[in-house]
DNA sequence: TTGACAAGTGAACGTTCGTTTACTATAATG
DNA sequence: CATTATAGTAAACGAACGTTCACTTGTCAA
């Protein structure tokens, strides 16, 4: 089969993210796909090697996300009131997204987990995984956020505060869902979280 | 020496906690203290019986803690400004309390983080997990709001919605805890995130 | 047809795992 | 003083670990 190797990645994280990598041996891997231990060796020169390709593979799926999203907010030519509602769409789709990537595909919501079960053994995990969605998420709010007090469309709380209300949500659901797999609650949560938010610090009138 | 149990039981809860439970040899603990790993099992019949004792203890800690803050709350007979003040008072130093417990009191802390290393391989230790820092908290918030809409001295938004706004940047802060030990900034965006909670929703006026 | 190569098997490697056992030193108890 | 219990050591157990290796396939190009 072409994609064995492939398959070996995917399956390695599964089990990674459930149990942590070290409480994941070869032979569960291998098994799980119905081979030997041995033929992993053809794919993989060790174990470790499975778990890098897994990060590498991470990083080359936010890197195209990033490029994807990065928007350059540039089109606030146009009168205040149009660009406040387009503000709040663009941020309310955007972080939607986000709760959908982290909490439903397999890739990220599996990764997701197996940074958890890593970030305190390993330095660089820990980096990866608050990058990735704690301090990372909050300060990239924390940017728009002060864009927009300094456009007005928002009470000009400090912008980090403001990230923090806002985002924090998001993290506590993300973090709910791995358990209570009520995703419609969760998403029902996080639209009126964000409707709440909006009421409450959005800028009614200039 | 008398209290050599005490001693395993504490080194091993600071390693599960890092490395998780199955990471974490047998040998590895007893080195950490001195001794050989045959002498581990004077004190314990094995290893999965010093991991169920560490969770026995948090289980007692956890019940001596509910014991000492549970103040019944029956003291809302004065006026209502008064009680308006005493509630959230209340509020701040509990909450406040429950960080510094859960980020600063090392049982706490290490078995706060070898729950989140747990979570996923034992649905025990994923009930638990949540009830103690996700789900848990909100709930137990949500009946203190629904109490203090009942009494008039918040706006009326759903109690859970309100749960969620007012708990989780405490969670997420938890979180952020673990890597960055800034425990000043942490504290000090806790107690700025109360503020603007309570100048959001605490009601100013009957 | 032949030869190279890719992919997988199964056994073996040395190490470490959790656990048990035989034994020893120390200290308290009759 | 004799004895019994406690708390430790050191060695061994079988099993599982990550890794390697000789060997067997099947496929495809020369």
């Amino acid at each position: 089969m072409i994609d064995t190797k492939e398959k070996i990645l995917l399956t390695a994280l599964r089990l990674f993210a459930r149990d942590g990598y070290e409480a994941v041996s070869v032979s569960t891997i291998a098994g799980e796909l119905g081979m030997t231990k041995g033929a992993l060796y053809k794919h993989y020169k060790n174990k470790r090697d499975i778990f890098d390709s897994i990060v590498e593979r991470m990083y080359r799926i936010d890197a195209e996300r990033s490029a994807q999203y990065d928007v350059p907010a540039d089109t606030y030519d146009a009168d205040a009131e149009a660009y406040k509602s387009v503000a709040w769409d663009s941020i309310r789709s955007f972080t939607t997204a986000q709760f959908v990537f982290w909490t439903e595909d397999d890739f990220a919501r599996s990764f997701r987990r197996m940074l958890t079960l890593e970030q305190y053994r390993n330095p660089e995990m820990a980096e990866l995984y608050h990058s990735c969605i704690v301090d990372g998420p909050v300060d990239y709010m924390r940017s728009i956020f002060g864009e927009m007090t300094a456009s007005g469309v928002l009470t000009d709380v400090d912008p980090e505060l403001l990230a923090l209300e806002f985002y924090s949500p998001m993290f506590l659901l993300i973090g709910a869902s791995d358990i209570k797999q009520d995703r419609k609650k969760h998403l029902d949560m996080l639209n009126r979280h964000m409707e709440q938010f909006i009421s409450c610090y959005g800028r009614k009138e200039n």
